[in-house]
RNA sequence: GCGCCUGUAGCUCAGUUGGAUAGAGCAUCUGCCUUCUAAGCAGAGGGUCGUGGGUUCGAUUCCCGCCAGGCGCACCA
């Protein structure tokens, strides 16, 4: 067990000791912001003791009387009103460094609770091209999904693609009156595209391009296709078959695998009888023709997702689970696949990544299901994992339906271009087919590590060369780290096989080893903050804050020409930081290459 | 009108149970490649954490008011 884990555990154990009543849960160990404090600190006895107006001072006082971390750590001090600090014994970095060596961990522990997750992300829609307005639930949900698998949880990715609803009304009117056959054989996404823009542009009442016969036409068509005309299934089905092309090449490029796609049309036989059963449950009811779940009261207003406040009164928010023509829309479907994921995984959280504008939908939508299926649900985490708006440089949100959106497959081109640029500056010694493969490794990693840097509930703002750049915090900063320390390997001839088997100890002397060395211990820490609060932003400040302390030690102190055991040492430390850097961005979707 | 979110350095943004001197990148300026990859390192300047109160030993963090901006508020998803 890592040493902060010991201490944490010993801490709680004193903690409990002294206050038997109290939740030492929340007693945690974090590492020291300043290294002039210890390596690890800990302000929960003032917390503690707020709670109960204890004397902060007091409390850690008789706390730390029933602490024994010696093993570990150096007298514990108490210091300012209340903080713990700890500062580990000489040899226990060293040893901690030494076990991940051996392959006993590597500064992070599988849970002891591996849960079943499913991951919703992504979702594109069929017959649209993949743009920017998809990458960070993509590239967000892949980095939770692979997360959650390195910390030991059965994963689920299902990416619940929009393959059905009233768009294919105005496509099928589209196809049927206008389709372009060569350009649709040249490039199908962006024929689809153009032929529901121009019929979308009928079909909008408040447009002047207005035709109530195109309008009247497209809702004839869904309608057809609802009832399962053959020619309408068959060209849905083309539609689909033509936009699956396309993800599988964008996913394929993104390194981005799901287990399943189960799309909205997969629900399609489930939502009479949903809807049925809601009513006669209650649950639902109709109104204005439609059929809509409305709040039981069992919230207080504030709280209830089915109430809103107009004029001073509340007044209802309901939720349409059918609508007055007949047809259902998507909170009709979510029901649906929640149903079907708890039935088939039976996992213990669903997890869905998508913008924030959805959160009235997903509160309606869990609290719904809840009221649906009470004996279900108990036990399991449905969490939206929400992120910003994509903006564009005049700060407005970049629309779906209207204006030119950047096309994620131009993007990804663009990336790799620059990123071949630059590669070719600094490697023109390169073989063109090595350059172009690294440049393909590190442009991808710009444009992911960009995307997951920022906090995903922070807008987004939409600017080429912030996404592109391959300077300061970037991917190819820490693989820049990486790549160094794989040059150190081969121009020291350093076997993989001489690495795993570390002879002798550690030590560690200059303060650049040692601040090296103390934060690799953190890297458990920050998978677990990271998997709680779904937050890869975490991940990344400490991939930038490791290849930091690289960079230090690379520049401090020598490798190759070290004396023998100062070399072993320092060999150790390039090889930890090299898995620790490969481990870490591979949770964040990212490659690393030998050489660059 | 109601709800959610945002406001931190010139720009873009971090900021882990409230905690110790508020951080990073970019941009600007100054140094460092005959020594393991300079996509780097060292250093400098740059802040009323929107604003006014409150709680607290302590507030960027929690509560309330106000200002500014974004998003959402039943037959799109």
């Amino acid at each position: 067990m890592l040493p902060h884990k010991q201490i944490e555990l010993r801490l709680q154990q004193a903690a409990r000791a002294v206050l038997p009543d109290a939740d030492v849960t929340a007693v945690l160990v974090r590492p020291c912001p300043d290294p002039k404090f210890g390596d690890y600190q800990s302000a929960a006895i003032m917390a503690l003791a707020k709670a109960r107006k204890l004397n902060p001072r007091q409390l850690a006082a008789d706390v730390v009387a029933r602490l024994d971390v010696s093993p570990w750590c150096e007298p514990v001090e108490i210091a300012g009103a209340g903080f713990l600090n700890f500062r580990l014994r000489p040899g226990v970095l060293g040893e901690t460094l030494h076990a991940a060596l051996r392959g006993e961990h590597l500064f992070f522990a599988t849970t002891t609770q591996p849960r079943t997750v499913v991951v919703d992300f992504s979702s594109p829609n069929v017959a649209k091209p993949m743009h920017v307005g998809h990458i960070r639930s993509t590239i967000l949900g892949d980095s939770l999904a692979r997360l959650f698998r390195l910390l030991g949880h059965r994963v689920v990715t299902d990416n619940h693609i929009g393959d059905w609803g009233t768009q294919f009304g105005m496509l099928l009117v589209g196809w049927k009156t206008m389709l372009d056959r060569a350009a649709l054989d040249r490039d199908a996404i962006a024929e689809l595209e153009r032929i529901y823009r121009a019929i979308n542009a009928q079909c909008d009442p408040a447009k002047p391009t207005y035709n109530l016969a195109t309008h009247e036409a497209a809702r004839a068509e869904l309608v057809k296709l609802q009832q399962g005309d053959p020619e309408n299934l068959a060209l849905w089905r083309e539609m689909i078959r033509l936009s699956q092309i396309q993800f599988d090449a964008i996913y394929g490029r993104l390194g981005v695998k799901f287990d399943h796609a189960l799309g909205e049309s997969f629900y399609n036989l489930r939502l009479p009888a949903l809807v049925a059963e809601l009513m006669a449950q209650g649950i639902a009811r109709e109104s204005d023709g439609a059929k809509c779940v409305f709040s039981d009261g069992a919230l207080p207003p504030r709280e209830d997702p089915f109430l809103i406040q107009r004029d001073g009164e509340w007044q209802a928010n309901p939720q349409l689970i059918q609508k007055r023509d007949g047809g259902y829309n998507y909170a009709t479907t979510d029901l649906a696949t929640i149903a079907h994921r708890l039935e088939t995984w039976q996992p213990q959280a669903i997890v869905y990544v998508t913008d924030g504008r959805q959160q009235l939908h997903f509160q309606q939508l869990f609290a719904t299901f809840r009221r649906w299926h009470p004996e279900l649900t108990g036990p399991v985490k449905l969490a939206h994992v929400w992120f910003g708006s994509i903006l564009g440089d005049d700060g407005k949100p970049l629309k779906t339906r209207s204006g030119e959106n950047v096309k994620l497959a131009d993007l990804l081109d663009e990336a790799e271009a620059r990123a071949f640029t630059v590669v070719s500056e600094k490697n023109a010694a390169l073989p063109e087919a090595e350059r172009r493969a690294i440049a393909r490794v590190i442009g991808l990693g710009a444009v992911k590590y960009a995307d997951l840097l920022p906090n995903r509930q922070s807008d987004y703002v939409f600017n080429w060369d912030k996404i592109l750049a391959l300077n300061g915090n970037t991917a190819p900063y820490l693989q820049y780290a990486y790549a160094r320390i794989q040059s150190i390997f081969r121009k020291g001839e350093i076997p993989k096989s001489a690495l795993g088997q570390p002879s002798g100890e550690i030590r560690l002397a200059t303060p650049e080893e040692i601040a090296l060395a103390r934060h690799l211990l953190n890297f458990g820490l920050v998978l677990d903050a990271a998997a709680e609060e779904y937050r890869p932003n975490y991940i990344c400040t400490y991939l930038f804050e490791l290849a930091s302390h690289f960079s230090r030690f690379f520049e401090n102190c020598p490798v190759l020409k070290a004396e023998p055991a100062e070399r072993a040492s320092r060999l150790a430390l390039c090889d930890l930081t090299a898995r620790v850097l490969a481990h870490g961005l591979d949770v964040l979707g990212i490659e690393t290459v030998p050489n660059m």
